[in-house]
DNA sequence: CCTATCAACTTGCTTTTTGCAAGCTGATAG
DNA sequence: CTATCAGCTTGCAAAAAGCAAGTTGATAGG
């Protein structure tokens, strides 16, 4: 399944979404830098999950062109980059909402992410705004 | 990123919800039972994306053993099963939501599901509703 | 200048997954 | 006892993922 086969061109909304974000590492990616405050390269690469190099790189790519992400160079260390979500980035916010409380819901196994699952069950709208209002330069 | 890995077990619910429906071909079976009402193996083989056999019948398998579907006898013919979703499996509507809002408001491609893209903005809960309170034997 | 540093990647290769076409299965209708 | 047909398997080629090691390039320190 190619990344610009029918896949994309259905038309289908759903489709679509899964053509930016439906692969198994890019919503870990967007968490990462949503929730857990991952910025560069090396912290991503450090994610619970162990991402491969060559891998993250593609995506990161992929994201940037499909103006979900934003590299932008760190103004404290001049050799590394910021990687930041774009207003349609943080607009995911609500559908990671859903994959906490559906995967909090049902993942019966021991959950070092109780935090994140009990926050948005009681704040989701304080969890969406603090994704969605997260000040990264102009844009 | 083999199904059973790390992924599954690093206790995170997004990561959870990602092992069970986060590969490129999961959500859109889900979409073709919930939304465009396919049930039976050669109606899901005839979606818009066209996944070829082998792997359909791989990730019915892997939903199955999920909790998501439900595989049971055709009442009317004989020879066809009906895949259907669980409760769990109809605890997807609000993502399906969120994918579709998601989707529609940046997919610039022509759109043949625009209607259901107006249906979720304009009334996302009798949207979830029709997938929640979907009847499916006893359950 | 010139060399070491280090974050961010690339490259080359092996293993795994996907895609495609063709074939198998098994209950029943005729 | 034979053809049918929905639902799969199987075999093989192509694509993607994973792993380890190497490359790049701006600058800081000598």
């Amino acid at each position: 399944m190619s990344k610009t086969t029918k896949r994309a061109l259905s038309g289908c909304p759903i489709d679509y979404a899964l053509s930016v974000v439906g692969d198994g590492w890019t919503l870990l990616i967007i968490r990462d830098i949503a929730i857990k405050g991952a910025r560069t390269y090396a912290e991503l690469l450090e994610g619970w999950e162990g991402i491969s190099t060559n891998i993250l790189a593609q995506r990161l790519r992929h994201l940037e062109e499909a103006g979900v992400l934003e590299k932008r160079k760190n103004p404290t260390n001049w050799r590394s980059f910021n990687y930041e979500l774009t207003p349609k980035g943080r607009d995911l916010a609500p559908l990671l909402s859903e994959l906490i409380l559906w995967g909090g819901k049902y993942n019966k196994a021991e959950n070092p992410m109780t935090d994140t699952v009990t926050q948005v069950r009681s704040d989701r709208v304080g969890f969406e705004r603090n994704i969605l209002d997260a000040e990264s330069g102009e844009n």
